[in-house]
RNA sequence: UGGGGAGUCGCCAAGUGGUAAGGCACCAGACUUUGGAUCUGGCAUUCGCAGGUUCGAAUCCUGCCUCCCCAGCCA
């Protein structure tokens, strides 16, 4: 609970703390987060299991994960697996609290037989079109289902014969009885269980009647024993009814629902049907797209489940609907990358640069920091030889102002290695293309350092031609061309058409051979980039996470602008 | 026109009657063998608007405005 003071305060923290304080459960403080199996998770759901982990162990508390699959047509098993999977990476740990809404449908049964006893539950024959038209509208009350006054003993009969299968789909609804001409229309006498004879990924064809959200999620809670059930703002109309039934059924200290602002960020998308037209329609290559704000994506893209957390850390909790802008969340992975990732030099467009005065059949190796944020990290050797490449753009035959880098006549370090001057530029003859550049190695300046002193500002990083490895580098864009990718009514027609770009051609230092899938680097003056599971030792792949912050791009930005 | 929410810097966000934290972004500078990182400084006389209460209000009261959610046998 000291953590709890120790972090910037927000409004459930602050209820929970008060509950606390005033002794409101006489049981340790529990959370609980209820995906629904059917879809992967995305970067909003991640600021829901953080909260609802986070909160319950700032308590002392702890956190279910429940499983919400009370739809048995649109549900599947594939989705809970991936659903843990993805929580567990993100860093929570539900132990042996791994339930199912679905363990409970005995139970919820039963709670619905004693609402019907109570008279406060009936079976409606009215058709959904029926029920639609009875609900009244946004304005006007809604009128009392000629069914509503059944007896109990009516009712009774006809609900367990709704479970025996005896009647079709659709044909009767058991409802609550609440209130037709209530401002609320989820108390507008709302379904509690509908009839559907499929079959569900755990229960199988045992039943053919399923309980609703509704009904079941305030009974999960409550069954679970459950003190703060926290969800997003869409719910809070139906905390009257979440309220009404565990009153209506007299559970002691029932848990209490808190409703918070989901997470929305610029330039991304969360609605899971629109996620799901991507992948299906083939605009990405799959839920892990690099590019896709799922879970899966943003792992494969290399983002750290540490970013994540911090992000949903630092924008808080509230009841604001807000959009957060996505280079927080880049922010947040170039802040743990510089920490984490070993430094490695790639080349991606490569130029070759034949050192004239560096022997031939020579090679040395210099030791380069592997990362300068961490001493620890040491330093690794990197082969050096007389032909090695550079990157393109660190070229220009007419340097504009400012420019650091290799040019006619001018001095640029090789990090780690030596100080060379460009002396003469190879063209095609036929294209005009620069094909190769002819320089002159300073002997003297081996590890980098001027002999007598002279500075030379720029640096580049840089491969040796014999050494070096190929591979293929994935760079990403956003997805969307908008900050908001619904602005004009169609999120395809926002599609960024530039969000991947493939690079075949690129050369990386020998080190990287042994990297594995997920592993993490810098490619120094580049940006972080990740190892792609399609990567082999052979033909190594990579995905550009995140470039690093590039303050030449906007110099000449400026300069272009004016 | 019913019910439920929300409005503090470009974005996120503290603040709970005592005279506007912080982060992102941005600007300027220092440093730099990553034009990275780091460091320093700048960046809301004002809290949706209008009244009122008070010695004093973003915080209390009144009225208004704007935006979001709800009419699935989805969650």
């Amino acid at each position: 609970m000291q953590e709890a003071t120790s972090k910037p305060s927000n409004f459930i923290r602050e209820i929970v703390a008060e509950d606390v304080r005033t002794g409101a459960f006489h049981r340790r403080i529990h959370t609980r987060f209820p995906p629904e199996p059917n879809g992967y998770l995305h970067i909003g759901h991640a600021k829901a299991i953080t909260i609802d982990f986070g909160i319950a162990a700032e308590f002392g508390g702890l956190c279910n994960l429940r499983f919400d699959d009370t739809n048995p047509i649109k549900e599947d098993t594939e989705y809970v697996d991936s659903i843990m999977e993805d929580v567990r990476w993100l860093g929570f740990d539900w132990d042996d609290r791994l339930y199912y809404a679905s363990d409970y449908f005995e139970q919820l049964y039963q709670y619905a037989v004693r609402l019907i006893q109570l008279g406060k539950a009936y079976v409606c024959d009215l058709s959904p079109d029926e029920v639609r038209e009875y609900r009244g509208t946004l304005t006007e009350p809604g009128r009392e289902s000629p069914y509503r006054n059944r007896s109990v003993e009516e009712n009774l009969d006809l609900f367990q014969r709704m479970r025996a299968g005896e009647f079709p789909d659709g044909a009767r609804t058991l409802r609550a009885k609440i209130d037709m001409a209530a401002g609320n229309i989820n108390l507008r006498d709302p379904v509690l269980y509908r009839i559907q004879h499929a079959t569900h990924h755990r229960t199988g064809d045992r039943w053919c009647i399923y309980p609703t959200y509704d009904f079941a999620h305030p009974l999960s809670d409550a069954i679970e024993g459950i003190t703060h059930s926290l969800c997003s703002l869409e719910f809070e109309d139906h905390r009257p009814l979440y309220n009404w039934l565990l009153e209506t059924l007299g559970f002691v200290e029932p848990p209490k629902q808190i409703e918070f602002a989901r997470l929305e960020l610029t330039y991304t998308l969360t609605s899971k049907r629109k996620l799901r037209q991507l992948v299906e329609e083939g605009y990405v290559r799959g839920w892990d797209d690099p590019r896709m704000p799922t879970l899966k994506g943003l792992r494969r893209r290399g983002y750290t489940p540490a970013a994540i957390r911090e992000l949903c850390e630092r924008i808080g909790v509230n009841k604001t609907k807000g959009v957060v802008d996505i280079e927080y969340l880049e922010h947040l992975v170039r802040e743990d990358l510089n920490r984490h990732a070993p430094r490695v030099m790639a080349v991606l467009r490569p130029l070759k640069v034949v050192l004239t005065n560096y022997p031939e059949g020579q090679e040395e190796s210099f030791p380069v920091e592997n990362n300068p944020e961490d001493p620890q990290a040491g330093t690794r050797l990197v082969p050096f030889s007389r032909e090695i490449y550079v990157e393109r753009e660190d070229f220009a035959e007419n340097p504009p102002a400012r420019f650091f880098r290799l040019a006619p006549g001018r001095e640029v370090r090789l990090k780690g290695a030596y100080i060379i001057r460009c002396d003469e530029v190879v063209k095609d003859p036929a294209t005009g293309e620069v094909t190769e550049l002819r320089c002159t190695c300073d002997l003297q300046s081996r590890g980098g350092e001027a002999p007598d002193g002279r500075r030379v500002p720029g640096t580049l990083h840089w491969v040796s031609i014999r050494h070096a490895w190929p591979a293929e580098v994935r760079l990403y864009d956003r997805l969307f061309a908008t900050e908001d990718p619904e602005a004009g009514g169609d999120f395809l027609a926002n599609l960024n058409p530039n969000s991947l770009e493939v690079l075949t051609g690129c050369w990386v230092e020998p080190s990287l051979r042994t990297a594995k899938a997920l592993d993490h680097f810098q490619f120094l003056r580049h940006g972080y980039f990740c190892v792609d599971p399609d990567s082999t030792p052979e033909r190594l792949v990579f995905n550009r996470t995140v470039a690093l912050r590039d303050t030449w791009a906007k110099i000449q930005r400026k300069s272009v602008a004016g």
